[in-house]
DNA sequence: ACTTTAAACACTCACAAAGTTTCCAAATTA
DNA sequence: TAATTTGGAAACTTTGTGAGTGTTTAAAGT
């Protein structure tokens, strides 16, 4: 493995760990077995880093996302995979992390964020039309409207000062949502595999 | 509730989601709904926030410790409640704030590490006694010592750098080492009644 | 032996935040 | 109602941490 793919890895170990502030790169250089002066060969400075571990960490969730999604046998299972994925993703993250984030790197967040949207949509749009083609969602569905609902929903459940932030904690917001968005979209064939497949939601 | 309790609590719970470092007394005033300068009647500086908080965590657990121990029927039960309780509340413990007590306020940190290890050392004392009297711990034994072994223990589960730190988390060194524990200092029908139990122990 | 590399650590400086002060509106008291 | 007190908002000063740079020297490489 390079060295600089294991800097990737160990600093987003530890920023999603302890936080970003808190992990100075004195900690991280310590902690890589190399002086200060050596780890700045690698990265120009610590927004740099942030920014390159934090890509890192959205191009390998990305890449889980589409394996889980290449094993789903229809559309609603690869939501509820999807969903089941999310949830054990949000587990490893660490709170203070995400504030660290928004407090001190807003542009890396916001660009962090504007990827992951357009990810989703993504995922939503291919999703949709699958749920058609499968006859499981409703045929006078539209792919842009739904995307941006469900986008809606989804920065709701990660804003702290929303209404969904009520809710108990971050897994049961995530079911709330995917069973509303399921119930919304879906056929009665399809409403009828949801009931049989939702209780199987991994929480 | 007195503003300086509902302080503490809040200034508490910021400190476990997002980390110390993270937090400013800015953040907390706002959080609180008052000036800085208002917060400052309160509290001398952040030093002192933090340490009251921290403290003020310890006898809150304290107590729950005390209304775990009250409910137990014999000393094996004790000890497995209590595991449970403390896998439950290091949950709920954010790596980054003890990171940060470690790092930033290493003084506290130390007081407040003292004071656990009298109480443990207390609980463990009065345990190996009850079990004694139940019968279910080997007579034998020495309270100090014992108190001395678990400590010791417990001290390597929570350092990052022990070997106990290389099991898969935090829930199954406790496992680990109650089980490890508890087969130590249990006479046979000690033995009979743990192996009956020890099952239920919440992870 | 000579050259290059990188660790260890010293150093400078920027900047965030701790803590203090000011201004002024709101609340309380007489 | 007027006077006094209180506390919010924000400006300000000071402090200390840590980002990033530079120096020394030992270790590694040729």
């Amino acid at each position: 493995m390079e060295t600089s793919e294991k800097l990737l890895i160990r600093s987003l170990e530890m920023f999603m760990r302890y936080g970003i502030k808190s992990v100075s790169m004195d900690d991280i250089a310590s902690e890589m077995g190399m002086s200060k002066k050596t780890l700045y060969q690698y990265v120009k400075d610590k927004r740099d880093l942030v920014n390159q571990s934090v890509n890192y960490h959205f191009t390998q969730d990305r890449e889980a996302c589409s394996r889980v999604l290449g094993h789903s046998s229809n559309a609603i299972e690869q939501m509820l995979d999807i969903a089941s994925h999310v949830i054990q993703m949000m587990r490893q993250m660490n709170p203070s992390t995400i504030y660290d984030l928004r407090k001190y790197y807003p542009e890396g967040w916001k660009k962090f964020e504007e990827h992951r949207k357009v990810f989703i949509v993504s995922c939503i749009r291919d999703n949709i039309q699958n749920g058609k083609e499968n006859g499981l969602y409703r045929p006078e569905l539209s792919e842009d409207v739904i995307a941006k609902i469900y986008i809606t929903l989804i920065d709701a459940s990660v804003n702290p000062t929303s209404e969904l932030a009520e809710l108990q904690n971050y897994s049961e917001i995530i079911r709330q949502v995917i069973d509303y968005h399921l119930h919304a979209i879906t056929t009665h064939e399809g409403r009828e595999y949801l009931y049989k497949h939702i209780e199987a939601l991994n929480l």
